[in-house]
DNA sequence: CTTACCGCCTGTCGGC
DNA sequence: TGCCGACAGGCGGTAA
């Protein structure tokens, strides 16, 4: 389930690979995935075209040409395998983009809720336009969040994972900054104060961080490009762990579903 | 406008 | 041992 910080490691582990790179050759193996794939679009706007540069919106990747962007989102078990010339497809390998012998991207995605998609320069595209700020921007701060969620009706961690509100948070870092802050997730977010914005921003961007730092966190699907999984999954402290002790009290972590979306949080720590 | 819920999709896991 | 239902969840669509 690549949220922000999957993405973001594999936009690093991407940009030396691409950067600069002429894309040589794209095979395609599926007309869809979560919407069809424009494939004579890309093939015509991409081939013989080099990679700008690679930039993240929320979980969204967009791989910049001089005339447009390729956009990748990974669903929730999609990933990028780097393979050389003659690997054979493993299964659920939806398309191919060759940037050299020794640059095979593969995009095997088993669940398909991913996409591949074209957007045109100076264009916006319909699944950007309306995210909202990235956790990390510097725009971003405790006074903006309250205005943010003013009126507000919904739980604190429904409020995290609207990518309308702030994009490229999922299940795995609600419930890790929540913890870190901590307040309860059924919170109300218009109930919330400027002082627990303030902390809970710094727990979200020290969970978010540290999960880059660790190449994300890896459950089940998420691997880098060379195969390597993300090492932030030792430093969960709540997410996963039903009946598991608190890191701080040692009280069983509870879950609740909210939304339709399993919580996890201490019921002692997380009272705010 | 808001929030809640459904459905898409496959692999995995627990229960029988 | 194998089958079957529940579950995982990002996100667009739709209902309330």
């Amino acid at each position: 389930m690549p949220e922000l910080p999957e993405v973001e490691t594999l936009r690093r582990a991407l940009l030396p690979l691409v950067r600069g790179q002429v894309l040589q050759d794209l095979k395609f193996y599926r007309d869809d995935l979560r919407f069809p794939i424009p494939q004579e679009t890309i093939r015509r706007e991409c081939l013989g075209r080099p990679v700008r540069e690679i930039s993240r919106r929320g979980k969204y990747l967009l791989l910049h040409t001089p005339n447009g962007a390729l956009l990748w989102h990974l669903g929730m078990s999609g990933r990028i395998v780097r393979h050389s010339s003659g690997t054979p497809r493993e299964k659920h390998t939806h398309a191919v983009f060759r940037f050299g012998p020794d640059t095979h991207l593969h995009f095997v995605d088993p669940r398909r809720f991913g996409a591949i998609l074209w957007i045109p320069r100076e264009e916006g595209h319909p699944l950007i336009d309306h995210l909202g700020l990235d956790p990390l921007s510097s725009d971003l701060n405790a006074k903006t969040l309250k205005v943010l969620a003013r009126k507000c009706k919904a739980p604190i961690k429904s409020f995290l994972m609207d990518a309308k509100r702030l994009a490229g948070i999922g299940n795995i870092y609600a419930c890790e900054a929540l913890f870190g802050t901590p307040l309860n997730p059924r919170r109300r977010a218009g109930r919330v104060t400027l002082a627990e914005w303030d902390r809970l921003l710094i727990a979200l961007r020290q969970t978010l961080l540290r999960s880059i730092e660790s190449g994300g966190t890896t459950l089940r699907d998420f691997f880098n490009t060379d195969g390597t999984p993300g090492y932030y999954a030792v430093s969960l402290s709540v997410y996963g762990k039903e009946n598991q002790p608190c890191p701080n009290c040692a009280t069983p972590i509870v879950r609740k579903v909210q939304s339709g979306r399993s919580t996890f949080y201490c019921r002692v720590c997380q009272r705010g």
